[in-house]
RNA sequence: UCCCCGGUAGCUCAGUCGGCAGAGCGGGUGGCUGUUAACCACCAUGUCGGCGGUUCGAAUCCGUCCCGGGGAGCCA
């Protein structure tokens, strides 16, 4: 007991220790994380975490930690211990959780330059047969043991990536004066009327799985001049492509008096920050995913901003078969992104394809004052948006072709009775953009737990 | 929903012309004082995706269903 309360009294400005340590591990120096190993060069550290990798030489011992700040290599030689401390070597195994108190001392045969010489190792927690070995695996196999295969270098960079993204959204939008107004995820009806919803039970009615905050963001940025809601979005198409998650993460800013070259600005800006910031703080998990950074370093505005009619002539001249007023498909985007070496703005698509609430461009009706950023490296299309019908007639006729109800759309009529002034905004989709950015084909890595056709395990 | 590919040990896969079910890794046991996906020796492990058919004989050929992967459409 004196050695768990020395550490509970040591750490009130440290971690705290997540397990009790027993009387027989006299552990009396404070947890550290090993991302801060370098600053106890010299000293003793405590260092909880799980087995990556272990060997063994008979009479030396070797034990590499990961804590999820980092990895170190332990050593023990069976001289340097007491003999049960090195016997609890033989409990070790892949991914047993242990703690450990040694020396910090700079070696060059250590990954990492630091390893640190045990004094006591405890195994926490035993693990028999972890099912990922350190060899190759199946992507199959790994989605079934997502929860494990979470542990990995891989996944630990591309979720830190992720989480960069994420913060890098919110640093560049709240800088800019954009306020976090959330919209709901559970919707009474369709909002675009385009997309499946998934559809689930509302006590005595029926209630559907949000497919874009979009006509929330309208009231709000009505209520606040400029707002975004960034949260869980999801549709329930039949998609089984690499680009496509039945849920996924999705950002959407919208701003009153915002017009086309502004929205498009918007976006660009974002997108610059963002990969900028990830060069910046994850050039670690990059090399990790083995991503050609030189293609992010140019991605600095301003982007290429071709009209679709541009668009479309390019895919033609690259071989592509596409005809004016259709939309565009993988092929297309990735025949559009191999004209570009940055992120292209194609605006002013045919208004056919587009949903009902997009405006008309009113020097040419038949295109919507849309855009839709194209990725390079034929990722495909990471933001959507445009400029939104303010008219209330031109409002009401949309939703009337498009044979949608108008009494479920009163409230987003409304926004048009009282006040109404022209907006934008756009949606940026975090996978498909963090997919991007770290190099890797499918999207189903960018995200802890990918929900996927015929996939929901775990 | 459609098209293509696949399913053999815990994992990754090989299995020839239809003729004894295999390797590497992982696991177990033992050895080794500087290993880096360590190494060496030995040991254990199968509803060959399910069902039906052809055959003296099927992992292998045929039919069908299930599951997985890739792609299309749709989209972010």
């Amino acid at each position: 007991m004196h050695a768990r309360e020395a550490v509970g009294s040591l750490s009130a400005v440290h971690d705290p220790p997540l397990v009790a340590v027993p009387p027989e591990t006299p552990v009396s120096v404070q947890p550290i994380r090993i991302r801060d190993i370098a600053a106890h060069a010299g000293a003793d550290v405590h260092i909880r975490g799980w087995v990556v990798h272990h060997r063994s030489s008979g009479k030396i011992r070797f034990l590499e930690l990961r804590d999820g700040s980092g990895y170190v290599q332990c050593v023990m030689g069976k001289n340097d211990v007491a003999p049960d401390v090195f016997a609890a070597f033989d409990d070790v195994s892949l991914e047993a959780s242990v703690e450990v108190v040694g020396t910090v001392r700079s070696d060059p045969r250590s990954p990492g330059g630091f390893e640190l010489g045990l004094k006591h190792l405890r195994v926490v927690g035993r693990s028999a047969e972890y099912p990922i070995s350190p060899k190759e695996h199946g992507v199959g196999f790994l989605m079934d043991e997502r929860h494990l295969w979470l542990r990995s270098r891989r996944q630990h960079a591309m979720l830190r990536v992720r989480a960069e993204v994420m913060r890098g959204i919110r640093e560049y939008l709240d800088g800019q004066d954009y306020l976090p107004v959330d919209a709901p995820i559970l919707t009474p009806n369709a909002c675009e009327g385009t997309t499946t919803l998934f559809e689930l039970g509302y006590f005595e009615r029926k209630a559907y799985l949000s497919q874009s905050g979009q006509l929330y963001n309208e009231a709000t940025a009505m209520a606040f001049g400029k707002v975004y809601c960034f949260g869980p979005t999801f549709r329930a198409e039949k998609s089984k492509t690499r680009r496509h998650l039945m849920e996924f993460w999705m950002v959407e800013p919208e701003a009153a008096f915002l017009d086309l070259d502004g929205d498009m600005a918007l976006a660009e800006g974002m997108v610059e920050h963002v990969v900028q910031r990830v060069l910046a703080r994850c050039r670690d998990d990059l090399a990790t995913l083995e991503r050609d950074v030189t293609k992010l370093e140019s991605i600095r505005a301003p982007f290429p901003r071709i009209s679709y009619d541009e668009a479309v002539e390019i895919i033609r001249k690259a071989g592509g078969t596409i005809e004016w007023g259709e939309d565009f498909g993988g092929d297309e985007e990735t025949l559009l992104s191999q004209a570009f070496d940055k992120p292209v703005l194609v605006h002013r698509y045919p208004a056919q394809v587009k949903a009902f609430y997009m405006k008309r461009d009113p020097e040419r009706p038949e295109v919507a004052l849309c855009v839709d950023m194209i990725a390079p490296e034929g990722y495909g299309e990471i933001v959507g948006g445009g400029c939104r019908e303010e008219s209330l007639e031109a409002l009401e006729t949309r939703i009337r072709e498009h044979g949608l109800p108008l009494e479920t759309f009163k409230w987003f009529l409304d926004l048009r009775r009282y006040g109404s002034v022209p907006h934008a905004g756009f949606g940026l989709g975090v996978e498909r953009t963090v997919a991007w950015i770290t190099g890797i084909p499918h999207v189903r890595e960018t995200i802890p737990f990918p929900r996927l056709l015929d996939r929901m395990y775990p």
